[in-house]
DNA sequence: GTTAGCACTCTTTGCCCATGAGTGCTAACG
DNA sequence: CGTTAGCACTCATGGGCAAAGAGTGCTAAC
């Protein structure tokens, strides 16, 4: 929105190249001279756009296709943009309430998450993705122990009204099953119905305080159960929607853009360092284009949120579409569907009626 | 192999055609009567090959894109290249001896799928596909109830060594915790240790012949425990590999037909209902372009097999690519990945060292 | 600082033509 | 009758070329 900082860009230039992005935005075509003295509302002839314009370039905002073309922005010049100058739409009510409906088809958070990157890919067209929400915000509710061979134990552990993890883990020592059966019982008594996370904390401070003071089957309860609990979820995932979409926008639908595109999707490595990033920050971020460091990601951008429960931040979610998308319209999508999915989250948390 | 069938198609117009399609799937042009008479080591002039051509091409094995160019075997022209024309490759030895390597990777019969599915895909470099496995024939091992709100119970259903289902049954009249308890230790005593076919089996029967005689927590036993086991599983599933590298293939290669593709992918039904054709019979089998009735797979091909332990067909495998593929070494990589699944899965039941 | 004018560049499109590949047909041949 | 040589014909492909259009950069004047 500001227009008079001290940047290297005058106010007269600031709304040009506002002009000029909206305009590629919307057509995907280089933009002119003449285009922009009509655009702009300024009253200022081509051939002082075209001035503007050859300072723009070499500031790196925009750039020349070839010779004979109007300008693009850079992602520079987009970076600029959705910082400075765009002005975000607000959906109108009835869209949020279609929204709200359209996520609230009950089950586990699992599907939940699921129909919001669906949401997130139908209304934008683009890719939507959201990761998992972090599995330690539930409520503890049951653990079971299944002894296998070797060292190693099955851990079935239950959170909430309906999500059941499994998992094998390796322990120091062979257990029986009776031993097993009587550290789930203490573990079940003892933490049901309390967050998984405050149930890790208390497994913590238990081992490092009283240590001496326990006896044999409380250590061995202490043992098992923090190896279950502090294992950080290496299955950290997410969940993506409408990848074929990308194929309707013209900029990114050639055969090998898209294979690497695609490729880099099933890496899933380069978009879980993306979505991580936002997860350090609030609200919603941008990214754009080759700014992370993917080349892959040339030509696209990523816009995200992070949506929590409680004020504690669960997960990110967020769309992948083309650098050139109608950001005043995929920000407030991208900024409500978290907001939902943290609520939705949270009442799907308590028992149904 | 058969040359000499009472088809209507003569020995030398068959032995033409065979090079044709070979000539074809090699470089994917249009091939012309000149090539044949090189290739085919027959003594013929061109101009006979054309009148052979035309015959032919009558009949509806090859089609010409336009007047000036060869021909290029149709679906049927390929349908009959794979019934009676072909012979295929033998893996040598030291293939054979890699690819059980790389499908050994220890883990549970979801990771050999996986792997195995990621072995078709790398391999062919077309895409691979594999169902899970029917679930009802593994070792019966453990099962625990949980009540939820309502009439719902959550089951958790142990297989095998490790692998863990669970689901949400919604029983005929509410159950208290230690009813569940009770119900449970009833069918883990009971059954543990036996084929999940056959505790189904056996709970059905008992269901029908001893109905009065039974219990009150038989009578639960068998009401719970038979919602559980025959609810056939609608998850019925696949796991895909290598989709990105249908982008490769030129036949293929380009945005609106990918997207086709990709879209009926994600749709699952229609490729799940052809999987389901193969289940019906043994060994290798092929689907040829549009045959199968879907539009969507023109230009495609699919081969499967199934797979199975103890003579018991469990699933399917398969890839699909472009009709234009070279069946001979494709044919021999899916039927031995069929047997090396199947031989792993069997040993993968028992419980490891 | 702004503007009109102009020469220049570069893409796009359509057109024409030569080329080459391959066919279908006909007539002759054994 | 099957086979073949010959020939006219069709059609995709690619190069060359000119015209059109869009837009720029620069210069000189306002």
């Amino acid at each position: 929105m500001a227009t008079s900082d001290y940047s290297e860009l005058g106010e007269r230039a600031q709304h040009l190249l506002k002009v000029l992005v909206q305009r590629h935005i919307r057509d995907g075509q280089p933009v002119g001279s003449r285009v922009l003295t009509k655009d702009s509302g300024l009253q200022l002839s081509p051939a002082t756009i075209r001035n503007v314009m050859s300072d723009l370039e070499d500031l790196g905002y925009v750039q020349a296709p070839h010779t004979s073309a109007g300008r693009i922005p850079t992602d520079k010049g987009y970076r600029f943009f959705v910082d400075s100058l765009l002005t975000v739409k607000q959906l109108s009510v009835p869209e949020v309430d279609r929204l709200k409906i359209k996520l609230d088809a009950g089950g586990g958070a699992a599907s939940l998450v699921d129909s919001a990157s669906n949401l997130l890919s139908s209304l934008t067209r683009y890719v939507g993705l959201v990761t998992l929400p972090r599995r330690d915000y539930g409520a503890f509710r049951q653990i079971e122990f299944l002894p296998l061979s070797g060292n190693r134990v099955l851990v079935i552990l239950i959170i909430n009204e309906q999500e059941v993890q499994n998992r094998v883990i390796e322990t120091a020592r062979p257990f029986t099953a009776s031993e097993l059966r009587e550290v789930a019982n203490f573990l079940n008594e003892q933490f049901a119905g309390q967050e998984v996370g405050v149930v890790r904390k208390r497994l913590l401070s238990d081992m490092q305080q009283h240590r001496e003071h326990m006896n044999r089957l409380m250590q061995a309860a202490v043992e098992v159960a923090e190896k279950v609990f502090s294992e950080r979820s290496a299955e950290e995932d997410y969940v993506m929607a409408g990848q074929t979409n990308l194929m309707e926008h013209a900029e990114l639908a050639n055969v090998d853009k898209l294979r690497e595109l695609f490729d880099a999707f099933n890496r899933k490595r380069d978009i879980l360092h993306l979505l991580d990033q936002s997860l350090k920050a609030d609200g919603v971020q941008i990214f754009i284009g080759q700014e992370a460091g993917y080349e892959v990601f040339d030509g696209c951008s990523l816009v995200t949120a992070t949506y929590s429960v409680k004020g504690e931040v669960l997960g990110v979610l967020g769309v992948i579409g083309p650098t050139r998308m109608p950001y005043d319209r995929v920000i407030p999508i991208v900024d409500l569907t978290a907001r939902l999915l943290g609520s939705a989250l949270n009442s799907s948390g308590k028992p149904s009626p």
